[in-house]
DNA sequence: AGTAAAAACGGAACGTGCTCCGTTATAATA
DNA sequence: TATTATAACGGAGCACGTTCCGTTTTTACT
């Protein structure tokens, strides 16, 4: 069997850059990443291609083709390439943009609601964030190398902010449970991917009552 | 994204029962597996095709495409497909055939050879097994569906057809070692996976070094 | 501004898995 | 043996991932 390229190289450089964050080229708050020593274009291009991924990924599940992403991008199918050798770096792309983003939410969301309330609203978020990607879990049991970074992703990033909401809600005394904020998250992540399956909406409504639970003792 | 089938039927009626060297129908001794209440022509495609996937697979890889195999047998894709619907049951069916032909072959040589000679000829044999199929072990650990079946197998053909050789040399004298035969084989089959990647034909002299060992205590 | 080198682009084209359906071979029946 | 129902066949064709390469855009340098 044919077999062109030899070497896998996951990300293109600016695309790995484009998902920190924390970059330290990273636009005013809100706005995108930029990046040095890459043409304006292919930044552009970049940015607007995450963008169409995760929409037609959204809508179109996981396994959307690369030319409806490229089409909806309004680029060509090279240029897809360029950035994202493979299909599966596309797709760990988008997810690692979604779960910063999450966590970013943490903070604006503590900015501007109670703590429990702000804990209430991210745990919908990162229902969301499950929902959206549901089957990511297949994804990443299939041992593809474009997803291994992810895991320690989640952990990095996703769970500490989370624990900084939970742990203000509990020093603001809504907390009367004693759970572990771990454990806590971990259960509305195992709920989200036994339920969401069979009906999405219900994945909501069920963290609601575990985060209603927190309330008692 | 389009999907045509929404029910997976890992094989044609035909295809499990031809593989199975204890079918009630088989041939003579040597000869081909046959099937009641199947069309001629179908059982004969049948054969053809598992006899041409066996060579294809082992000159190209288990990466060679469908096509080429349908090619070498003579027929059009569509018969390769109505015989295995999805391309990993082709390659599981002809992995499975030439476990029970390794198995099989247990008791010819058996019948034919001093003890053991006739497991030093048989661990050459099985050495060929993993060589052609190497690929397999990634195939295995996928998850694919059409693999499930595999492992049983090798359990309930393989290692038996092992076992009675490699007791029967023990009986003779001819084993001085208290090696267990599953702790043997186990070796055996490791050593063959992380060999033979790089250098085929070492997997023969290496494994041959694991058997004469057995001649001493 | 003008120019040239380099980076990035776009999309035709390829290889592959799998399906669809018109054609052909087989086997039961008359 | 002739007829006919139907099982099975063959391969064109489609969708998709990925590559290749001629064209366009950007950038650096006069």
């Amino acid at each position: 069997m044919l077999r062109y390229n030899t070497e896998h190289v996951p990300f293109s450089k600016g695309a790995i850059l484009a998902m920190e964050s924390h970059d330290p080229d990273a636009a005013a708050p809100g706005g995108a990443p930029a990046r040095r020593g890459q043409r304006a274009d292919a930044q552009r291009n970049l940015e607007t291609l995450l963008r169409a991924a995760k929409e037609v990924f959204a809508q179109a599940g996981l396994d959307a083709p690369v030319r409806d992403i490229a089409a909806r991008a309004g680029v060509g199918v090279g240029t897809v390439y360029r950035h994202f050798p493979r299909r599966p770096d596309l797709i760990a792309a988008v997810f690692r943009q979604e779960m910063d983003a999450c966590a970013d939410a943490a903070d604006a969301l503590a900015a501007t609601h109670p703590p429990f309330e702000a804990l209430e609203l991210w745990m919908q978020r990162f229902v969301d964030l499950a929902a959206t990607k549901y089957g990511l879990a297949r994804a990443l049991h299939s041992g593809d190398p474009a997803f291994d970074g992810l895991p320690e992703r989640r952990e990095q990033r996703l769970w500490p902010a989370f624990r900084g909401l939970f742990e203000r809600a509990r020093a603001d005394g809504a907390i009367k449970s004693d759970i572990a904020a771990d454990d806590f998250l971990y259960a509305a992540g195992h709920l989200c991917l036994s339920v969401q399956d069979s009906r999405p909406e219900q994945a909501r409504r069920l963290v609601g009552l575990l985060v209603q639970g927190l309330r008692h003792a």
